[in-house]
DNA sequence: ATGAAAGCGCTAACAG
DNA sequence: CTGTTAGCGCTTTCAT
């Protein structure tokens, strides 16, 4: 038995009807003897009918599909963002079309064009690299392809982003380790290629803010020259380490990350180092984990669902009310939250 | 000045050729002058001419899109799984359209439906649920769409799909804590949903084999009756105080994953029990975290990337080949990843 | 070596 | 209230 598919000129014929009034009926548009109507409705439901999304895309020239252009799925954050940016799309009736760059300005550009050549509607990107593909995006921009940047953005680039005040949660960070006592704190940065992220760079240029606050002109950081491996944790622990066998100094650690930050505590430790007796830690994104870990961490939280889905909703209303409007930059403010690796009172 | 949108047609009229010969052009298909296909390439270039994907999978019957219906995006073993699909569609120009079910069977028909509308070529699914969609997936099969299950399956539907042989896993886990001597052994397990998941019932399959290969007949489960609370280490924690507080004996943890492992850490040193001095604690999934909290966790480690890859591959070659091969069982082999928390020598 | 024409399945403008 | 027709941009068959 060959089953047939069933499109809409199936069903017109099993009714006896013209396709536009099948049309007319499944979508409840214009005029149309409810008779007829609920006759179609039948038979479509009977043949087991489903819209061609694809032909619906080219005739309309709309795919109701976002493109999303991720460094990559594995990190707590983005994992978070994503589900964000999920979770509208599904509200919206829209699909989303994912594909990681894993880093690389190269492969970034081709997924962009992958997704355009897909015609998506819009792309939602978080860009590898500050500097790299600033020509690429400046001439993309002009083509008025809807576009959002997340988390991360390209300075000088006019475009829509939304992101976290990574200034502000750095900030908050080593504030906290000043009021604490702490002097000798030092940033544990990443492997270099994401060092020059716009939030990592917040996040430093924070630290650096409230040391000055505190009349320290000297920021300290940990990470450059350290070999660039994998994973976080293991980069953070041999930078630390490294720092202290080098006779390094210091009582307070401002992690770029959690997963930096549980390396740290680990390098701290194995050097006979107390958390936070002799040395405060502090990280960045509140993974679930951080709260088991021993001692608890304390920690900046992003808003990061919340992230997905204003870029999300960004994104759509520049893909339908068509992008008038001047791009906007949406800061998301992040939160301190205490626990023990600092020593200050906290759960 | 209005940038006109430029097509086949267009590249044809500048040219002065027909459309066919511009496709004939672009692919290099069929016999062609070269100098024309030259001038076309060329011109094809200036103008910037990119294919309508849409179009060209309307008039193909093929997207070139994988559906892929995660559970979410959140998880660690996921997400790198989910990379796995991701390398693979990529490297054959596919793109991959994903949305999540965050474990609601509803929602997963709905997006499956989605996809499946979206004409995907083909679907890989992790089903939220063993039983739930049952006969939606069995009328789903008899489509012939091509599915691929992944990570879990549905029982008695002959599915391809890929996993990892959760069953040895456990019994890897369980057998080194018994071969450590340990005999109070409990199985810490997950929020009542993800219980009856063929991934996690194997590995308490496989928990229950090692024991009663050491004439324990006794399996202690921890975590029904807990609240089912997210997040995975709050639960453990809280089934393994609550265990404990009712004076309950052990001397060895099982957990499910490695999240769940952190809880019950935790939940041991709180309750004045040494880890792994008095209870040996193995995990499952080897997170990198895993590798920097204290102690170290000894857990089963999981080929993710590879799992998606497979899936991915088996995928494409059923969207390819049509469907008419018998559906494959592929189940990776997990390993034992010896650290500190199970007591053993280890790093 | 090139072109004309049909058609993928849907939507919409226009008639009746 | 319903039908006819054209067309989205591409691929392919058949002709020349």
């Amino acid at each position: 038995m060959k089953r047939q598919r069933v499109d809409m000129d199936v069903i017109a014929h099993e009714v006896g009807v013209s396709k536009t009034t099948v049309f007319r009926a499944l979508h409840n548009k214009g005029r149309i003897h409810p008779q007829t109507r609920q006759r179609i409705l039948e038979v479509a439901s009977r043949l087991g009918y489903r819209p061609n999304l694809v032909a619906r895309s080219l005739r309309l020239q709309k795919t109701s599909t976002i493109g999303l252009v991720a460094i990559g799925l594995t990190g707590w954050f983005y994992s978070h963002v994503l589900e964000g940016v999920d979770e509208v799309a599904q509200a919206n009736e829209y699909g989303v079309l994912i594909a990681c760059s894993y880093g690389y300005p190269n492969r970034e550009r081709e997924i962009v064009q992958m997704l355009l050549d897909k015609r998506a509607d819009g792309l939602i990107i978080a860009p590898a690299d500050p500097e790299e593909n600033f020509d690429f995006y400046r001439q993309l921009i002009e083509t008025h392809v809807p576009i959002v940047f997340i988390d991360r953005y390209i300075p000088g680039l006019s475009v829509d982003h939304v992101a976290t005040d990574n200034e502000l949660g750095g900030y908050l960070a080593t504030r906290h380790l000043l009021k604490l006592g702490r002097r000798r704190i030092v940033f544990v940065s990443t492997a270099s290629r994401e060092r020059r992220a716009t939030s990592v760079v917040g996040r430093f240029n924070g630290y650096r803010k409230a040391l000055a606050e505190f009349g320290i002109s000297e920021a300290v950081e940990l990470g450059p020259g350290a070999p660039d491996v994998a994973p976080e944790e293991e980069y953070a622990y041999s930078a630390v380490s490294c720092y202290l066998q080098q006779g390094g100094q210091l009582d307070g650690v401002f992690a770029v990350n959690d997963d930096a930050a549980y390396g740290a505590i680990r390098a701290l430790q194995a050097h006979g180092l107390r958390v936070p007796e002799d040395v405060s830690v502090v990280g960045f994104d509140n993974q679930d984990t951080s709260a088991f870990i021993s001692p608890p961490l304390t920690t900046v939280a992003q808003p990061m669902r919340e992230m997905g889905m204003r870029a999300a909703h960004l994104l759509l209303e520049k893909a339908n009310r068509g992008s008038a409007t001047p791009p906007q930059q949406i800061l998301l403010e992040p939160t301190l939250v205490i626990r023990r690796s600092c020593g200050a009172a906290g759960k």
